[in-house]
DNA sequence: ACATCGTGTTAAGAAAATATTAACAGACAT
DNA sequence: ATGTCTGTTAATATTTTCTTAACACGATGT
């Protein structure tokens, strides 16, 4: 389970996006200012915080560039929460080192998608940068795809299936599975659609790296 | 430890202010008058300067344009204080080379929030000078955009979608995002328009520089 | 050898997404 | 008031991506 860590000093801010966290499963610790936020943060070693860009005392972004100064945190998902879509503080937000940003008023189903993808870009971000060699890298980030230290720019779903693949390098995914990740549950394409994008995969990145298991699905291998 | 200049006729509000901004652990000088304000500034060097525009025998207005003439202030913050619904010292306030702006009655809360803002833009600020490439770079404070050293003014919501794009340069930002982030949360504007801003931009900056990723979103390369 | 199954390959066309242009309304300044 | 600048939209064009159909190929079992 995944945990969260909230801060900002509105309590009424705190229960509406913990509440609505917490129905998702995920494990909402809160704090009501920046600086018990760090301190809480380097006990609890949370997987996402989530900060709200004015408060009182330490700021949203105050405190981002102090967690970026904590070695372990480094690499902590960092969302910022801000009162409007035009002010200084976005931009900033980024400079100090934050991971996406949400404007309010929030709206429970955006702030839910935003949470759910940027952990999974973490997780899948985390395996690749684990193989550094000659392999095949992807950036969820920036959308590329690294060969031989050269980024490629692939199609939407080329990269999505590429990104399933590599997320779990060995393994087979079925087509049955596939189809339900990259294409969604309820699109019916036909099957030799999979086909036609693993091929063109293997026309970019070369034919060692996706492998048919006749009758299972496809495996990439490094 | 940075230095902050307190000008202000009322003994009251040089105490008010004073002891908010000591107690968030900057150093502060006060001054009752415009003319003593600029002898010291010259001696202390003080990064910011806090005036109140409303004082006997010289104003805050008529001391911050002094305070441009010389050379070795010329950089340095002036936030200007002003007696609510004074619209005329808010432009007057700018034109003389404020940085910023608050209106009385004070709070607390807001004053050092945005002292702490000013201070951060100012360190960052210079940090962006530094890396003058042949790319693009943005001035927020000034809302000016360079390109090879040519300075342009853009329209707001031009520069605010530049700014988001520039801020990660090469991060996929989402047409969700940047509606979130550029038009706000709850304002409804077709897709279209995101395309029409980008076509303005690269109409202005150079195709090369706004790369779009079909089915994901837009990103700045330099 | 032949039939069958699952997959590979290709190119064409459909579908989706974005680009472009022009027109219009409102803000703003003169 | 008048003209310029900005932001938005609609309509249309263009581009890229996706999907499909048709056929090829190889493995397997008979």
């Amino acid at each position: 389970m995944e945990k969260i860590l909230l801060v900002d000093d509105e309590q009424d801010i705190l229960e509406f996006i913990g509440y609505n966290l917490s129905k998702e499963g995920y494990e909402v610790i809160t704090s009501s200012n920046g600086k018990e936020a760090i301190k809480i943060a380097q006990k609890e070693n949370p997987d996402l915080i989530i900060l709200d860009v004015m408060m009182p005392e330490m700021d949203g972004i105050e405190a981002c560039l102090e967690l970026r100064k904590i070695e372990k945190l480094k690499d902590t998902l960092i969302i910022f929460l801000s009162a409007r879509g035009e002010d200084y503080s976005q931009v900033a937000g980024f400079d100090a080192g934050a991971d996406d940003y949400i404007s309010k008023p929030i709206k429970p189903r955006l702030l839910v998608s935003r949470v759910k993808a940027i952990l999974r870009r973490k997780g899948s971000s985390q395996e690749e940068a684990i193989d550094e060699e000659g392999a095949i890298r992807i950036d969820r980030e920036k959308y590329l795809v690294y060969k031989e230290g050269e980024e490629y720019s692939f199609p939407k779903k080329e990269f999505e299936l590429l990104a399933l693949l590599i997320s779990k390098p060995g393994k087979v995914f079925t087509r049955e599975v596939i189809l339900d990740s990259v294409w969604g549950g309820e699109v019916v394409v036909g099957d030799r659609t999979i086909d036609v994008h693993v091929r063109k995969l293997r026309e970019k990145l070369g034919d060692q790296y996706i492998k048919t298991i006749k009758g299972v699905g496809y495996k990439f291998e490094a």
